[in-house]
DNA sequence: CCTTGACTTGAAGTTGACTTCAACTTTTAG
DNA sequence: CTAAAAGTTGAAGTCAACTTCAAGTCAAGG
């Protein structure tokens, strides 16, 4: 495939394309004249560097995670931790969804004034910032516009 | 409260206190001399925020839910539709966490060789650009690294 | 042969969310 | 009273992740 077809097939453009490969996230399997040709499995690493972006990931956390070389073996307790971040990540996610949920269906003139909305705000708030503990990277980034 | 009090409570800095006023995400209630003071409400207003970034709210798309005088009120349809986005995303998420903590245990040598990997990212990746139904924006944004 | 269109490059520009800076005013402690 | 600490401002700088640009290469059609 030529660098068109897997952006027309992915959706991510050309240029994308070739900024991540400069960054090492994917490889073309050689050139057709000075074109990049690529095989068939960049379509499953751009989903997961998609994946891995959606949830919060940075290209190099992406890059570190996924080596596609076999050797340099990925770091299980990394994952796992980056698992975990994940998931109280969703639990806080969760909150917005109710709440913004609740707001939509709430009959208070003002949010603010009411008590249910402000008990899931409190949920949701613990671990944002009112509790400092761990150094978390906690949100995601936003692609494109 | 004066600046310093919000961000020691928050541990939102200063600088990003006054950008946000500027912004019009939150409000001091006076000046006392040419320092601001701030309500205890803009705690709550704080944690509301880094909720909504924390669910891939842009500063734009927080300021226009939760505008801050009660009139304008804000659209409900707009908020349910964005709890659907946040719910979309945590499914999302979810495949990503189950395809971290899979990859943390899966004993294939390379995870590109391992099917069960190779059907959770199958599944995530639904959603992501092969089909490409909304132009949905999925994925949230990274504070403070 | 010459133009058109798809690709190439490195460099520079963009965007959102902040942070840092320089210069200045107040408040507070000694 | 004076100096340090903490606040103020607008403007400029930073960072990640791209995008856009200018200039060039190359294959194919007319």
């Amino acid at each position: 495939m030529d660098i068109s077809e897997v952006a027309k097939r992915t959706g991510v453009p050309a240029s994308t394309l070739r900024y991540y490969e400069k960054r090492g996230l994917i490889h073309s399997v050689g050139r057709d004249g000075l074109r990049r040709r690529f095989a068939p499995g960049v379509l499953d690493q751009l989903a997961l560097i998609a994946l891995g972006q959606a949830a919060g990931l940075s290209l190099d956390e992406v890059h570190t995670m996924l080596s596609p070389n076999g050797e340099p073996n990925i770091d299980r307790q990394l994952l796992s931790a980056k698992a975990d971040e994940i998931d109280t990540l969703i639990k806080r996610l969760r909150a917005v969804s109710d709440g913004l949920r609740h707001a939509a269906a709430c009959p208070a003139p003002s949010h603010a004034a009411c008590p249910s909305f402000q008990k899931l705000l409190k949920a949701a708030a613990l671990g944002i910032f009112n509790t400092q503990a761990a150094p978390t990277r906690k949100a995601p980034r936003r692609p494109r516009a």
